[in-house]
RNA sequence: GCCUUGGUGGCGGAAUUGGUAGACGCGCUGGAUUCAAAAUCCAGUUCUUUCGGGAGUGUGGGUUCGAUUCCCACCCAAGGUACCA
């Protein structure tokens, strides 16, 4: 009797099993089949384990993979994890132990959950990204970058030495690249003469990693810079110490010059249209003028210069005041004696705003005078120059041209400092607020621009300050190079040592250059990122060699780099990495990649849109430029699941006795809401207060105030987290009900790209879904058919082919949620017709084994089949099945649905208006009147107006 | 503030080009089966009603024979974000 039943146990363990054996999902390179490569972001493999949210995204593109191999396609579907991070490292602060004996652990965990829920991944092709067989090729792609430049004549990167021939023959002042700001020009002859050192430092400028002073959060007392995200109310969140911006020395990663390409790229790829917005902002493209102004100054020479961007350059007559940013180079220089104590007060106490602390504040209006005085370039009129940190140091050159009338920032600025407001617009009143609108603007009181539009005076201006020589057109985006330094221990290292305080790449014959061992993942006393405890951390050039520190001469032995490389290194070209993960020769074969391409289905959180899936298009167009890969686009379709929410549970703590009240009971009472964990409480809100007080002893003596009879819980909706003691673990699902029921649950909770509450109640739906599945195909499971093969009634084949329709076309959709209340469907019609018929029956198998695939297989075998379905093809759809030959028409007065009358198909619609016409339902709704008007619409509705 | 997405029963959600609103599932109600429970099966379940109907997809308008779907204005929620010159 028991294997009557379904066992599905059994039946996903012996699925599981067979499939690693087999190797049943292992895709070869080069097949002559047509590829497609499904992907899902690899997770970090963090010690809290996988909850109900992070496999719906794994188990659509699952669902996507297996249905292509139906389809006939040679599936690449890896996995692996993205095992560098600071968790793994905190963790090995406070306790001591190695992060990679953390990282093994977890990753045991992850591997056993994944197993648990059926995936078809090649796990042959696993990567992970703080195996030192992997980051050999993360350090590899570091040292191509250092090797590059970008010839923006070319529009690609090209290798440092077509740079060093053109500074040769000419110098650099025909050269056109990405460059650093404050690059001097040099002429062929200037270039002879540099010494080495010069020279190294020049090309620096132009390479595409390099080293950079970058402003950083720095956090004295715990020796350590901090992410935005670790700073709160201006101190550290761990131990809340104060936080200064600082400047260090530090790999940046030359994004920048990829901006254009990164805008133009996203009209070539199928991405969510949010999340192309976001990387199209993140980019900030803005068309407008820089313009030199000239500080005004009683000593002789060369005046200091001001650099500034604006977008309105039509506005320049507008102009009464300039502001620089308090760390703008310039301020030092040009503040006055009298102002200068004013300005130092300032620029300390800003220094100890965050910028994100500076950005959030927008209502706050601060600034000193300068005591220094700008020409306006053509009034030549002097301007007062401010410092104010509503400017950012960051963004444009760190100074602007403040037109009070035209910008709302400036504005109010010069309302709160009382400097004078200029208007140069025709017929605006600008008393109470500035004038932003470019549409309609007539400009006036600016010389040769009076009367003109924006259009036309924005052009004007331009070629006016051209001819002065103090402006140009330019393009300006928020983009800025990306810092590529960590003080971490948990990351890449740099293969990288430094003579004479240059930096030196290591051979990739040497790589990897393994991550050393450290007593302490701490920083050193001294402030020096962690691997500065590495005792044995110094690269020697003669035996091309790791050896102790004590041996570094700066001769032949020299210390090596101390930074380590930040999480998004390893993430920015794995997906290519699998497609040839066992190369130790190559990144990947040339076969490889030409085989493979491109990923063709990409899923994953929306949350990476401007960090990860932007640093990734950089590096692949970076790698296309090289001819490492032939696409300047590495995913052509992405997919953003939705977020699983969890919900929380609150008991109502009283503030006025030592009581807890249920939540009927709250009002006005003085209450605090406190977490209850979720596994708490029952399907009913009801809360196990036992349970309760074992979990948190503090509350043992609490009284529980019930009402009737029962202690309700408050119900919250919110992200899923540990801390907030809502996280629904899979394992307990998959014992309960089986892998193959969480995996349609989670489909049929609703849309995958919205986000959704988690709810375990439901789960019984489709459990019992996969229960009359089953019983559908007893007949074949307890021998009952024997060889006899029932022949497909017309409803049975109706029934089929209708479903192959509509989940064919949802998985085209990534309609998943769909795609099971149509099985459901089917499984009912079917067995309300007791349908036996295994031309029925094998298909439905392969249809549901996309969504469902242990129970697929397992009814499979019954049916006869001795091989896995894994590759069997998906049953082909025939409309000549679903032709219906009358039509129950919808018959609708003004719209609003009366009744309904069965007509063939094939009538015409003469002849269904006479039908309806003449109907006594009709005569009854029109009560003798005439209609005006008949719509019939064949094979649709009748709709009549009268 | 701006950008994006969304708003449909008690709940998750369906309605692919404008054509029967509420598929499918949960929950709930009643019944069958059972000593009882679980499980299973059957029926009902948008609201309202004087049982003829009437109302109804965030709100208010509009287009149309017909609007959840298209247009305009607004409200609310979630996510993102940049005081960006």
């Amino acid at each position: 009797m028991s294997t009557m039943n379904y066992n599905f146990r059994e039946i996903e363990a012996k699925w599981q099993k067979y499939w690693a054996e087999n190797e049943t999902f292992k895709s070869a390179n080069g097949l002559d089949m047509p590829k497609f490569y499904v992907l899902s972001m690899f997770p970090y493999p963090s010690g809290a384990g996988l909850h109900v949210g992070h496999p719906l995204g794994y188990i659509a593109g699952d669902i996507y993979a297996r249905f292509k191999r139906h389809k006939g396609f040679n599936v690449l579907h890896p996995m692996g994890y993205d095992s560098f991070g600071l968790p793994a490292e905190q963790y090995a602060i406070q306790t001591g132990q190695h992060p990679a004996i953390t990282t093994e652990t977890n990753i045991k965990r992850y591997r056993e959950q994944l197993d648990q829920l059926g995936f078809s991944f090649d796990w042959s092709r696993e990567v992970r990204t703080s195996d030192p067989k992997y980051y050999k090729w993360t350090q590899w792609v570091f040292i191509q970058l250092f090797h590059s430049w970008y010839n923006k004549s070319s529009d690609s990167a090209e290798d440092i030495a077509t740079l060093v021939s053109n500074f040769e023959k000419e110098g650099n002042i025909e050269v056109d690249a990405a460059c650093d700001d404050d690059t001097p020009i040099f002429s062929a002859s200037d270039w002879s003469r540099f010494s080495e050192k010069t020279k190294q430092e020049i090309l620096l400028k132009y390479r595409l990693t390099y080293l950079a002073d970058t402003e950083v959060n720095w956090c004295p007392e715990l020796g350590t810079v901090l992410a935005n995200d670790e700073i709160v109310n201006g101190v550290s969140e761990r131990g809340g110490h104060p936080v200064i911006r600082k400047k260090m020395t530090q790999w940046s990663m030359r994004i920048t010059a990829y901006a254009q390409r990164l805008l133009d790229g996203l009209d070539t790829i199928d991405w969510p249209q949010p999340l192309k917005d976001s990387q199209i902002n993140w980019i900030g493209r803005s068309e407008g003028a820089s313009v030199t102004f000239n500080v005004i100054s009683d000593t002789e020479g060369e005046p200091n210069q001001i650099e500034v961007f604006t977008t309105r350059p039509d506005t320049i007559f507008g102009v009464s005041f300039m502001t620089l940013a308090p760390e703008h180079d310039l301020v030092a220089k040009i503040t006055t004696s009298s102002q200068k104590a004013a300005v130092d007060a300032y620029i300390e106490a800003t220094a100890k705003r965050s910028e994100r602390d500076r950005m959030a504040d927008v209502k706050t209006i601060s600034g000193v005078f300068t005591g220094a005085y700008a020409e306006h370039p053509f009034t030549k009129e002097p301007v007062p120059i401010w410092i104010g940190d509503y400017v950012l140091a960051s963004y444009g050159t760190g100074a602007v041209m403040a037109v009070p009338c035209g910008d709302q920032r400036d504005y109010d600025f010069a309302k709160h400092y009382n400097i004078p407001i200029p208007n140069i617009f025709a017929g605006i009143d600008i008393s109470e607020e500035a004038f932003v609108d470019k549409t309609n603007t007539t400009i006036a009181n600016s010389d040769f621009l009076n009367g003109l539009s924006y259009k036309e005076a924005t052009g004007k201006a331009i070629l006016e300050l051209e001819k002065l020589g103090q402006g140009q057109g330019k393009i300006n985006y928020r983009l800025r190079d990306a810092v590529f330094s960590r003080q971490r221990y948990w990351g890449e290292p740099f293969p990288v040592y430094y003579v004479n305080g240059m930096p030196q790449m290591i051979d990739l014959e040497h790589l990897p250059l393994e991550l050393p061992d450290v007593e302490k993942y701490l920083p050193t006393e001294t402030g020096e990122p962690p691997l500065g405890n590495a005792n044995h951390w110094a690269w020697d050039t003669e035996q091309c060699k790791v050896v102790d520190n004590q041996l570094v001469n700066d001769t032949t032995v020299f210390p090596l780099e101390l930074n380590t490389m930040p999480g998004w290194a390893g993430s920015s070209q794995y997906f290519n990495r699998y497609m040839d993960p066992h190369n130790n020769e190559a990144i990947y074969s040339k076969e490889a990649i030409s085989y493979w391409q491109d990923v063709d289905l990409y899923i994953g959180g929306s949350e990476h849109a401007t960090g990860h899936l932007l640093y990734s298009r950089f590096w692949q167009k970076f790698l296309f430029d090289k001819g490492i890969t032939p696409k300047d686009e590495f995913a052509q379709k992405l997919i953003n699941q939705g977020m699983i929410t969890g919900t929380s549970a609150f008991v109502y703590k009283d503030l006025d006795s030592n009581r807890i009240y249920s939540k009927g009971l709250t009002q006005k009472k003085n209450v605090i809401p406190v977490h209850a964990d979720v596994s708490l409480v029952n399907a009913s809100d009801e809360l196990d207060i036992e349970a309760f007080k074992e979990w948190q002893p503090d509350y043992k003596d609490t009284e529980f105030v019930l009402e009737n009879g029962r202690y309700i819980v408050g119900r919250e909706v919110e992200k899923m987290s540990k801390s907030k003691y809502n996280v629904v673990n899979p394992d307990a699902i998959c014992e309960e009900y089986g892998a193959d029921s969480l995996r349609l649950y989670e489909m049929f909770l609703g849309p995958l790209e919205q986000s959704k509450p988690w709810n375990t109640a439901g789960i019984t739906g489709v459990h019992s879904f996969l229960k009359k599945l089953w019983k559908l195909y007893t007949p074949f499971i307890d021998g009952s058919m024997g060889v006899v093969e029932a022949e497909p009634t017309s409803e049975n084949l109706k029934t089929l082919h209708k479903t192959i329709k509509k989940v064919e076309e949802d998985i085209e959709n990534f309609s998943f949620n769909t795609s099971v209340s149509t099985f459901m469907i089917c499984v009912n019609e079917l067995t309300s017709q007791k349908c036996t018929s295994k031309s029925i029956l094998n298909p439905l198998a392969i249809l549901v084994s996309p969504y469902a695939p242990h129970i697929a297989e397992e009814l499979w075998q019954h049916l006869g089949n001795s091989e896995s379905m894994a590759n069997a093809p998906f049953p082909k759809f025939e409309a000549k099945y679903l032709v219906e030959s009358i039509k129950e028409y919808p018959i609708s007065f003004n719209g609003k649905l009366r009744f309904k009358l069965e007509l063939p198909m094939d009538m015409g619609k003469d002849e269904i208006e006479a039908a309806v016409i003449a109907h006594e339902k009709t005569k009854a709704q029109l009560q003798g009147r005439e209609p005006k008007k008949v719509i019939v619409v064949p094979g649709k509705i009748v709709n009549i107006v009268g």
